[in-house]
DNA sequence: GCGATCCTGGCC
DNA sequence: GGCCAGGATCGC
């Protein structure tokens, strides 16, 4: 479900839970949790304090006084809720950690797209290593993107944002967007753009994220952050989840396609 | 590359 | 019952 805007949020909703301590971490039988058991997962955590809440790409990171890090992807219907009172957990309620200073954080992820992991010091774990860029990092200049799309011609523009080593964060949503922004073609393979063209995909990138964390992200269905509360992009998508309507600036008409049997929408008179 | 696959749930 | 869903990996 949530792409990098929607992590975003949820990170800066924990962010007073920083110097807590995690007094108890359980896990249900089927927990999404992987290259490790949940047994030795749980004690990994028990009594760690925690220093740090990051985020990579999609991923949440939360620092651990080990120097490990318990590392969080929500997949498609993956959740973070914070309790406070000992309501029972709801159905598909994965892991709970039972923190020092009275509130419980849940983790619920009914397909169990999502996954549990740690990793150790440095960041040492398989999910982290092959994940582009981020779209903040001074160092994803138009050139390096360029020369990173360059590296896979026949890939088209939704596929290769889409993947996660050109840039990481973007998911259906926000590469419909930056498209529709750069007014570019989802089917184009790469090898057909000039580099005027990827640098408005560049520049549409940075400037779709940033929107999209400004308004706390887009909740379509079941999004919200660990307060509960929703983002408010939805109002500002032109194109996702549109066909059939005009553009939300009513500047063309959406049609929906499919590729590599995911749902992409634009405007064809729009983006060429 | 492309489709199949991992899952559950909501909607038509 | 069928289709669709904010993701990513694994085959051929």
């Amino acid at each position: 479900m949530p792409e990098l805007p929607e992590v975003e949020t949820i990170r800066r909703s924990l962010l007073d839970l920083v110097g807590t301590t995690i007094d108890t971490a359980t896990f249900s039988a089927v927990a999404p949790v992987k290259h490790i058991s949940a047994a030795q997962l749980q004690m990994a955590l028990a009594g760690q304090r925690l220093m740090a809440l990051e985020r990579r790409g999609k991923y949440l990171l939360f620092r651990l006084s080990s120097d490990n890090a318990l590392i969080l992807h929500l997949g498609m219907s993956g959740r973070i809720r914070r309790v406070t009172d000992d309501a029972p957990a709801p159905k598909h309620t994965h892991m709970t950690l039972q923190l020092s200073n009275g509130c419980a954080l849940r983790y619920v992820d009914a397909r169990r797209f999502g996954v549990i992991t740690l990793a150790t010091h440095a960041l040492q774990n398989p999910y982290l290593a092959n994940l582009g860029p981020e779209f903040d990092d001074p160092q994803f200049t138009a050139v390096a993107f360029i020369a990173q799309c360059r590296r896979h011609p026949n890939l088209s523009l939704k596929m290769a944002l889409l993947n996660q080593w050109i840039v990481a964060g973007l998911g259906n949503i926000y590469v419909c967007e930056v498209l529709y922004e750069a007014g570019l073609n989802p089917t184009r393979p790469i090898a057909s753009t000039t580099e005027t063209e990827l640098t408005r995909v560049h520049a549409a990138i940075r400037a779709v994220l940033t929107r999209a964390i400004t308004h706390g992200g887009t909740s379509l269905r079941d999004y919200e952050d660990s307060w509960g509360q929703k983002g408010g992009m939805k109002a500002h998508l032109q194109v996702y989840g549109r066909d059939g309507e005009s553009t939300l600036d009513g500047r063309g008409s959406v049609v929906r396609i499919v590729q590599q049997g995911r749902s992409t929408w634009f405007a064809p008179e729009i983006q060429k």
